[in-house]
DNA sequence: ACCCAGGGGCAAG
DNA sequence: CTTGCCCATGGG
């Protein structure tokens, strides 16, 4: 018998959370009486509605929930760390509730390794093509569970090719056979510095600094980890004076670690959030367009002219 | 240091 | 319907 319940939780918008761009399989239904989102941490089918402080469950426990949104971290303290920079405190202010989560290792990592090149949108589609194809159907939530690292390497490149990942399919096929093999193991990096675990992560297929950050900011909860895609260092180009130099990728990833200090991730996720809502307004950039009612996902990373200089 | 393949959905024409 | 655009990684 599966156990429902309800629970309190500490500053927390479920909705926003989800839709940040941290995970990609949990959907959107009516359950639980009201909108709620279905999926799962694992291979435990999980229904979730927020209504207030509280968080309806079917499925899981406040351990594991709690666990899997970090309801420990304090956002308070993730706020004032920021206070000193008004455009990263502003972001702060306005995504209150949005939590850096605490996913599980395989599946984040297999999960960023389908995300070069891809808006979140069509990560979704290629995520719910392998569990639907590969993973282990669960009772009482229609996402199927990640697919085994095993299962994924045995499959083969042009069975993944067929879940519509392209080149991805090749990194993750041979990704997933050294995790299988025990070449590598995902776990042996908690307990590595963030910029050692960066290293092993990097030495994977498909996996360069950005997805390494993703991963080691969403997965291992190294909450300094700053992954920088364009939008990302357009953001941070903006901060700087106009006229300064132009930065590397691994010179803006430096300087958001310093300007950020020791949530920069977080507070990254927060910039990100308010450029792609178009209420962070960037130089040189159109607002993003409105998106249709019904778009579940969020979807357009569009609205940036081709040619646009970063800083 | 620079250049470009790669792929599929989506907006614009 | 067709064209152009997006974009991290890896390899030349």
């Amino acid at each position: 018998m599966v156990k429902a319940g309800v629970m309190e939780c500490p500053e927390f918008n479920l909705g926003m959370t989800l839709e940040s761009g941290q995970t990609f399989h949990w959907m959107q239904v009516n359950d639980l009486g009201g909108a709620s989102w279905s999926g799962c941490i694992g291979s435990i089918a999980i229904t979730l509605r927020q209504e207030g402080r509280l968080l309806h469950y079917r499925g899981g426990s406040p351990d594991l929930l709690s666990r899997y949104f970090a309801f420990d971290h304090d956002l308070e303290e993730v706020r004032l760390s920021c206070a000193a920079h008004p455009a990263s405190f502003k972001a702060s202010q306005a995504c209150r509730g949005l939590r850096v989560m605490r996913q599980p290792l395989w599946e984040c990592l297999a999960s960023f390794i389908l995300s070069p090149m891809k808006q979140v949108a069509h990560i979704r589609q290629m995520s719910l093509a392998l569990r639907s194809r590969f993973g282990q159907p669960l009772k009482g939530t229609s996402v199927p569970a990640f697919p085994e690292a095993r299962t994924l390497a045995e499959a083969g490149e042009k069975e993944l090719r067929k879940c519509g990942l392209g080149f991805r399919a090749k990194s993750l096929q041979a990704t997933a056979q050294l995790v299988a093999s025990g070449e590598f193991h995902p776990e042996a990096l908690r307990g590595l510095s963030t910029e050692a675990a960066r290293i092993e992560l990097c030495r994977l297929p498909g996996i360069g600094r950005k997805v390494a950050n993703c991963i080691l900011l969403f997965a291992y909860e190294r909450l300094e980890a700053v992954p920088v895609d364009v939008w990302v260092a357009r953001i941070l180009g903006s901060f700087r004076s106009q006229g300064s130099r132009k930065m590397t990728l691994d010179q803006l990833e430096r300087y958001g670690e310093r300007l950020l200090g020791p949530y920069a991730g977080y507070i990254q996720q927060y910039l990100f959030h308010q450029a792609r809502t178009g209420e962070l307004v960037l130089p040189k950039q159109r607002a993003p367009r409105k998106k249709p009612a019904l778009a579940k996902a969020i979807t357009s990373h569009r609205g940036r002219k081709r040619g646009s200089v970063i800083s």
